[in-house]
DNA sequence: TTCACGCCTCACGTCGCGTGAGGGTCAAGT
DNA sequence: ACTTGACCCTCACGCGACGTGAGGCGTGAA
């Protein structure tokens, strides 16, 4: 018994029938014999073939790749250092996703906190830097900061995310109705304004429409808040402020 | 402005427009608002989902697991348990993989000899330490150690997981005749004594059965040789000696 | 002869989208 | 007011590597 059916060489193989067969109708791996009945026939060059595909299976290499391979050997080399290349980036990007369920399971976990890191992760450098020192210094006593820090200091690194969100969106509104020409004073830009008082009321302190204004204020005095909003669009930062004041107005009424 | 389109959508998450219909048509994610003219409107909510799911996906999960795991998210931890059990055994098998395309590499271009990088990898510290540089002023002048030495620098890697494998099979065969009480003149024992002077034979420089002798001599005087043998099997070194010396002594008649 | 099991050939289903086709919508410019 | 061009919509088929029956023939042992 020198050849093989089907379903021995599957067992041998690990692999089932039905593979055997779509390799043979895609001519990936054609027995060289049938039997009078029909039966596909395996021998063992065709088993030294299998084998070859199995392995490269295993690199996920699609089939027809793996056809071209082992019908002109000559540039194996060449597929082998791709697929090397592919499956370290693919091993890479493993290594990341198991941290990141990692990160996910002790969150999931523990309502951890989120850390320094996850931060920098998320909003990048220079967020817990000088600035953050300066600003304690100069508003730590306030009651604001006292109630943002004690909330701030519970929130995970989904929080934040969510945070992060937010903050992207108030800035859209504000970059969405200035580019397409509303007044600051326009619905549009009030409502904006409105949002960001809100984001800031439910994230961090509590904050009315007069507080708002001296934080607009503020906003456009600080050269590095300008920068922030200025970056995103030029005029960007007294457009803010000016909406601010006057959705606080219109709330006045 | 507090709604998005798809587009603006697929832009910000990496996604595409596609993906998101997709969704939408499993019930994965449904817009919340849709326009009179019928655009799918993203509220802040869908993409807080959203962002869920695409961290899901990179975890390669699949959709509907996704689905259940983020409409009732109480058993969140299983899954991500399992998941993380998934990945790393896509880990391990593409560990395995990259091996696998090392070893074609190698065998494909055999010419690289290998570096002292992967011969420190095979065979530890020590291997190319002070060792080696008394071995060559005490036998650098000798036939055998050029020979030896020419050889031995065309290695290839493979070459020398060979060479390793050979060595640990005939240690190995050594330590099996001594623990099963066969005496160090018994066949098993001149066996692996022959084996071990063709591995040298063939692996280094050419060795009679007199050069043979001198060997195991060295290797009880020398309490270097005699720890490598001994840390395997007490009193193996003196029994690999008189082995090779009843060898010799066989293939002397 | 019967039985269980293995083999055959269609042929449709799966998953996560890609890729048009054919047509409506919307803000901007002429 | 009209046209452009960039969006958006809904079908609906395609892909890659098989899974999963359905319906039927082959084969070796009881």
């Amino acid at each position: 018994m020198t050849t093989w059916t089907v379903g021995q060489v599957a067992d041998v193989f690990g692999v089932t029938v039905r593979t055997l067969h779509h390799y043979d109708e895609i001519g990936l791996l054609t027995p060289s014999e049938r039997s009078r009945a029909g039966y596909r026939l395996y021998t063992d060059e065709d088993l030294t073939r299998l084998q070859q595909i199995v392995v490269y299976r295993r690199l996920e290499m699609p089939l027809e790749e793996i056809a071209t391979l082992l019908d002109n050997g000559e540039d194996a080399v060449a597929h082998l250092r791709r697929q090397r290349e592919a499956v370290m980036t693919r091993l890479d990007e493993l290594t990341d996703i198991v941290v990141a369920i990692d990160r996910a399971l002790e969150r999931e976990m523990s309502n951890e906190p989120a850390t320094p890191e996850d931060l920098k992760e998320l909003f990048g450098d220079g967020f817990e830097d000088e600035y953050q020192q300066e600003a304690h210094e100069r508003w730590g006593h306030t009651d604001a900061w006292k109630q943002s820090a004690a909330r701030v200091k519970r929130y995970t690194k989904a929080d934040w995310a969510e945070v992060k969100a937010e903050m992207e969106a108030v800035g859209a509104a504000f970059v969405a109705a200035k580019r397409s020409g509303e007044p600051a004073t326009s619905e549009a830009a009030m409502d904006a304004a409105e949002q960001h008082r809100r984001h800031i009321n439910d994230r961090f302190y509590d904050i009315d429409h007069d507080f708002h204004r001296g934080l607009a204020d503020m906003y456009v005095a600080d050269p590095r808040f300008t920068k922030t909003y200025d970056d995103q669009e030029p005029g960007l930062a007294a457009y803010v402020r000016d909406a601010i004041h006057a959705n606080a107005d219109r709330h006045a009424e």
